[in-house]
DNA sequence: GTTAGCACTCTCCCGGCGAGAGTGCTAATC
DNA sequence: GATTAGCACTCTCGCCGGGAGAGTGCTAAC
């Protein structure tokens, strides 16, 4: 168990290291906060703490470094908080304003914005349902014999593929041919799209609904991602070597980010904090992710996220991460109305 | 003036560079190609080159290493082009078949695969006209006073905008209104279509046409840019230090990328070669682009670029640049007929 | 329970030094 | 006149040693 006294050096110990990136001393705790201690009474405390597990030691003598149980305990109990103030507030709203209004721009924007604020890689997605259903199909004629299918999903996304349609095809005879479709296929799942297929006598309807329902599925190992402060990250001194960040660049792309995501589900309000270890992916085990989900239109929501070292200023990422995931739902809200 | 042996030893001098990226020394070329000089003769013919401006020194002591302009001559006098084999097109022709066939997919194969052809970064830019046109627009029912409005342009690519509409529109309604706009507008840049203000009394139709000419026009610098290959490009001895890889970094993200192609007209049959200090852009004066134009459907054209430090080899990337331009050109005429 | 004191450990930085790789020049050779 | 052998000179790079400094852990005293 631990001591209120153990804690509240823990707590120093987290917060200071966070600060300096250096193990931290006996000597640093107690002079830097004034402690009433001496410094071997502090030591001992430090021993025990790391007997409990919630801090190391990279070699001998060295000051001792948070482990992930500290952190998490750190995280849970004792980082105080720093709140956006009013002032912070009113600047990412006016950048908001400022900026021209539009969806994606604004998702991208809301990614730009966090990373600066709190120094490290932001990640936006663009919302999506868990299992959209087609709002709208349309066909465009391209050329003779070749037509773009384009979905309308109900979150608001739109994906495109070229398919082939009956050579003599016009605009006219495609909208026709459209409306047809969408009299049958709205509002359906891509699952539902494929139980329709033995009711449709028309082959070349039949493999316009396969297409469609195609459309539906893919997009949903397709997110968008919005990426923003690589540069910021990767600049903390835990990536001193070339090939620590190396290996960064190349996990901190689309792909392996969605996949990251993918595996943790963000809650609605506030914050899912991942450390460390406690991730499932090989590559984020000396990382630590924040993640916090957004609504979007149509019961579709998207996530937030901050990435960063496990030594990371948890205290300042986690309510910004929040603050950014409701901000954005209210933005999205606003657009729609 | 060049003479015929110090050409001979300048593509030496490169070709070994380029090889080993250590400044090449007397001895070396000497054992190495097994000359009928001695390393004395050698040296004084580096030591011309060298007044010419062909090749430098990094200090007193070393070995020679290519200035930008040997590397030009290189490139245009001396380079052995190692062309892309029989066995290596069917192998690259293989993987496209064996993927999904779409579009943005093979786009995006193509970077993937060119990239590992060259070990260097690979860029591929979906194509699109210069002044595009509408070619479709279609209004889909969201909720009650909002819709999204989707824009088909005659390169194919498809945009959408979250519009607001008259409050108790209907999905049949807003198809007659898409209907009537489409006879107005099809076919019409953005240019056009602001012209054709005047003339719509319709208010709602107006901004509708002004949305629709914002879509056509907004699409114009946000190009999607399909990237591959960072890491090994970065894992080349020239970028040893934190500093040089956090530069690159930033720099190789979508948004500066698309300015480096932008400032460089790509010709369409063969590539182009910007070396150095070739090049307007701060950030690229240690690297190479090497750029060729693609044709994509309708008139539109895209661009296949590789991207690597100035010791680059230009023999092996150059063909395969042009290959993989002239092979897109055919990918994509296959899939519109 | 707290603390002073001390031995011990480990890192980090600096300077020096020698080996090695190359050049540039000069004088001899073909 | 071109080529070459020879040699002095320069600069880098890796290695080693050693000392300063920062911390710890332990013991014994308060």
């Amino acid at each position: 168990m631990l001591s209120d006294r153990r804690a509240g050096i823990l707590n120093l110990v987290v917060d200071e290291y966070i600060d300096t990136a250096v193990p931290v001393s006996s000597r640093a705790l107690v002079d830097r906060h004034h402690l009433e201690f001496s410094t071997a009474t502090i030591r001992n405390e430090l021993a025990r703490l790391e007997d409990e597990g919630y801090i190391t030691h990279p070699y001998t003598s060295a000051g001792r470094v948070p482990s992930n149980v500290g952190y998490r305990f750190y995280v849970e109990r004792l980082m105080a908080e720093e709140p956006v103030t009013l002032a912070e507030q009113r600047m990412i709203e006016h950048q908001f304003h400022q900026a021209s209004p539009g969806y994606d721009d604004w998702l991208r924007l809301a990614a730009s914005i966090l990373s600066a604020a709190v120094g490290n890689v932001a990640v936006v997605t663009r919302p999506q349902r868990r299992l959209p259903t087609l709002r709208h199909a349309q066909l465009v004629h391209l050329r003779p014999g070749a037509a773009l299918l384009v979905a309308v999903l109900d979150d608001g996304s739109v994906r495109q593929r070229i398919v082939g349609v009956p050579e003599p095809e016009t605009q006219d005879r495609l909208n026709a041919r459209a409306e047809r479709l969408n009299a049958r296929c709205a509002d359906a799942g891509a699952a539902a799209l494929r139980e329709l297929l033995p009711e449709i006598e028309d082959e070349h309807d039949r493999t316009l609904v396969l297409d469609i329902a195609g459309l539906v599925d893919e997009h949903d190992d397709d997110t968008e991602l919005y990426i923003a402060g690589v540069r910021p990250a990767l600049e903390q001194p835990e990536f001193d070597s070339t090939e620590r960040i190396l290996d960064a660049v190349q996990h901190l792309e689309a792909y392996h980010l969605r996949g990251a995501l993918r595996a943790t589900d963000a809650p609605d309000a506030g914050a899912r904090i991942v450390i460390g270890d406690e991730n499932p992916d090989e590559w984020l085990q000396e990382w630590t992710l924040v993640v916090s989900a957004f609504d979007g239109p149509e019961g579709a929501t998207g996530t937030v996220a901050v990435l960063g070292p496990t030594r990371m200023r948890y205290g300042r990422t986690i309510p910004r991460v929040r603050y950014f995931s409701s901000l954005i739902s209210d933005l999205l809200q606003e657009v729609e109305s």
